[in-house]
DNA sequence: TTCAAAACTGTTATCGGTAACATATTATCA
DNA sequence: TGATAATATGTTACCGATAACAGTTTTGAA
C-alpha cells in the first residue's frame, strides 16, 4: 500500500505538505502543488481514509437498515437513499435484518465499530428501542423510515398510514361494500398499529359491519392464515366479509393464494386491497388494488435529514414527516355479488 | 468516544490487556478477564476497527457494485451477495453505477480509501478494464459477477447465455417460428455479446431466415427502439419477422410499449421472449416468456469466491462459474399467424 | 529601509488500537 | 533444587494520516 510518506519522498516534500496538497490548503506553492501532484499520479496514491477518521472522527459512511432488500417497497427506498448519499458524498453499508431484533442488534454494533457517520433505519419493532439507546449513547445520528418506536423521540420518514387506509376503505364502501375485514402483521410494528387504528376508526364513524372474528394480526415470516381463512369462509353468508383489507403486501399474495386453494376467487368471491403491490409493471394494469408508498421518496428524504443531522444544517427539534400515498386501482376488486 | 484507555483505567489494567480479552487471547487469568469484561459493559464499549484496521489491514468491509438495485436481477444478486458476506462477518457497502464508468471508477476509488477487503464487481462495460486495474494495483482481491470484461482473466460468475438463447430459439422454433428477429443492449458489455453470437450461430445452424435489418443494438439507458420497429413493421408480410428474441428486460417492456402504439399486440401479432421478467408475481402466469437467471445463488456465490480468495483458502487460479438458467413460458408468446 | 504580516514548509505529537519485546511470576521436570 | 518453560501482564513503537506549532522566506506598508 503506497502512504502519504512515499509520496513525500518521491516529491522531496514533507508528508504534512502532501496531506496539504490533497486537501487543498491554501499557503501551497504552485510548483509544490505540482510536484506533489505528479507523486501521486506516478505512484497512484489513495489516501487511507481510516488512518484520517482516527483524527477527523468521521468516515463518510452510512448505514442503511431495512428489513429485506427483496421487498420492492424497501429496494425503492435503498435506492433513494443511496441516491442522496452519493450526491452528497456519503457511501452506504447495508443490511437486511429479516424482521430479527438480534440481526439488527449486531450489525449496529458492527456499524458503530466501523464509525459510521450517521443511520437510517427501519427499525424491526418496539423492542428495537434498545438499539436506538445503543445510538444514542455512542452519538451516532440516525432517523427512522416506515416505522415508529413506541417512546422515542427521533426524526422520523413515514407514509400517511390513517389517510392509507381511509382511501382503501373509501373506495370499498364506493363499490358498494360494507362487510370489510382486516388483516394486518404483529402490532408492534408502528405502522400496522396506524392501520389497524385507522381500520377500526372508519368501521366506527361510518357504521360498518364490526366482527372481532374479522381482524387477524399474522407475523411477518411466519404468516399463518390458513386457520383464519377458514373459520372467515365458513361464516353464514350475511356475516361473511366481502372484502378484506391486508396491510402487508406478502401478507395479500398469501391470502389470495389460500383463498384460492379454497375455491374463492378474487374479486369474484371476495375483494382484496393491499398496499405496494410487488407486481407492479409498467405495461398493464396493476394485479392488486393498493396503496403506493412514495418508497423512493422516502428513503431520499430519510437520507437527506440524516445527513443534515449529521452536517447540523438542520435544527435541533425532531422532525416527524408524513408523505402522501396513492390508490391504485387493480385487478383484485369488484362490486360485491347480489 | 469511549477508548480503550478508559476501559483499562477503569479496570486497573493495561490497554494491551483490554485488547487481549477483547481478541480472546490466550495468557489472560479469569479474575483479569472477567474485570475487564464488567469494565466493558459498564462503559458499553465498542472498539474503534478502524483504529484496529490500521495495523491488521484487514476491515471485514466488502464493495458491491451493481448497475442498478431496483432492477429485481440485481436486488436479488445484491441480497445473496449480502446473505453470505453476513453469514462470514462482513459488511457491505454498495454502489448503483448506472451504467456510467466515470460512477463505476469514483466508487471504486473511495472503497479502496475504505481499505475494502475485496469487491464484488458488474462492470460497466469493457472499459471497465481500467478501473480492474486499478483495483489489481492496489491488491484488493474482486470477482466479476454477470459480465465480463473483454481481455481481463479475473473469476466471474455468469449465467449460461449460449444455453439461455438456445432455449428461447428451441421453444420459439417450436411453436412454429422461424423468421425471428433480435434486439440487444449495447455489445460491449459481454452478456450480449454472448447472446448475439449465440443467436447468430442458432439462426446459421437452423438454416432459419436471417435478415441483418432484423437485429438492433440498444443502448441501455437510452433505448432507442422507434426507428427500428417501425423499420420492422414496414416490412412486407414474407419479410416480417414473427417473434423476437430481447436479450434485456428493461427493453423489452419498452418493446412492447411501442409495439402496441403501432397497433401491434403481443402475441397475437408478434412473439416476445427476453429475460428475466421484472413483473414476476407468485401467483399468476408470467407476463413474458423468459429465461430466469439464478440471481440470488450468483450474488451469494459470487460472494462466496470473493471471501475464499481474501482468506486464502482459494487456489489461485482463476475460474469461471457458468449457472443453469431455466425457461419459464408466461403470456408474450404464441404460434405465428396463417 | 525596516519590520510585522502573510505565505510557505517542516517537526512533533496524536488519533485508538495492536505487534513485538520486556518483565515478573508460577509451574514443571530432570 | 535449580533451570527452564509457561503464564500473565506491561511498555514501547508504530499503523497512516493530520492538527498544532514552529520555523523560514517573501511581501508590503510605513
Amino acid at each position: 500500500m503506497t502512504t502519504i510518506y512515499e509520496v513525500a519522498k518521491r516529491a522531496n516534500v514533507s508528508a504534512m505538505t502532501v496531506s496539504r496538497v490533497i486537501n487543498n490548503h491554501k499557503s501551497i506553492s504552485p510548483e509544490t502543488r505540482e510536484k506533489v501532484i505528479k507523486a501521486i499520479k506516478e505512484l497512484d496514491y489513495i489516501p487511507n481514509n481510516n488512518a484520517r477518521s482516527l483524527i477527523s472522527k468521521d468516515t463518510k459512511l452510512l448505514g442503511l437498515i431495512i428489513t429485506d432488500i427483496t421487498n420492492p417497497f424497501f429496494t425503492n427506498i435503498a435506492r433513494g437513499a443511496e441516491d442522496k448519499a452519493n450526491e452528497e458524498g456519503y457511501q452506504v453499508v447495508f443490511s437486511n435484518s429479516d424482521e430479527n431484533i438480534e440481526k439488527e442488534s449486531s450489525y449496529i454494533r458492527s456499524v458503530i465499530s466501523r464509525g459510521i457517520d450517521g443511520l437510517l433505519f427501519a427499525p424491526t419493532n418496539n423492542d428495537s428501542i434498545n438499539n436506538a439507546k445503543t445510538l444514542r449513547k455512542h452519538e451516532i445520528p440516525f432517523v427512522l423510515i416506515d416505522r415508529e418506536i413506541e417512546g422515542l423521540d427521533e426524526d422520523l420518514v413515514i407514509a400517511d398510514n390513517q389517510q392509507s387506509i381511509n382511501d382503501l376503505m373509501d373506495y370499498l364502501v364506493q363499490l358498494g361494500h360494507t362487510k370489510i375485514a382486516f388483516v394486518s402483521g404483529p402490532t408492534n410494528i408502528s405502522n400496522t398499529r396506524e392501520r389497524k387504528h385507522a381500520y377500526l376508526n372508519y368501521v366506527k364513524e361510518n357504521n360498518l359491519h364490526q366482527d372481532p372474528s374479522w381482524i387477524y394480526d399474522t407475523g411477518l415470516i411466519d404468516i399463518k392464515l390458513d386457520e383464519f381463512v377458514q373459520k372467515l369462509l365458513a361464516l353464514p353468508s350475511p356475516n361473511k366479509p366481502t372484502a378484506i383489507v391486508v396491510t402487508n403486501n406478502f401478507i395479500s399474495i398469501q391470502l389470495i393464494s389460500i383463498l384460492n386453494k379454497h375455491g374463492f376467487s378474487v374479486p369474484d368471491d371476495i375483494s382484496i386491497v393491499s398496499f405496494d403491490d410487488p407486481s407492479s409493471f409498467p405495461l398493464h394494469k396493476s394485479l392488486l388494488t393498493i396503496i403506493k408508498q412514495p418508497a423512493y421518496k422516502m428513503g431520499y428524504l430519510g437520507m437527506e435529514l440524516l445527513i443534515n443531522k449529521i452536517e447540523g444544517k438542520e435544527a435541533r427539534d425532531k422532525k416527524k414527516f408524513v408523505l402522501p400515498t396513492e390508490l391504485k386501482i387493480g385487478e383484485s376488486t369488484s362490486s360485491p355479488k347480489e
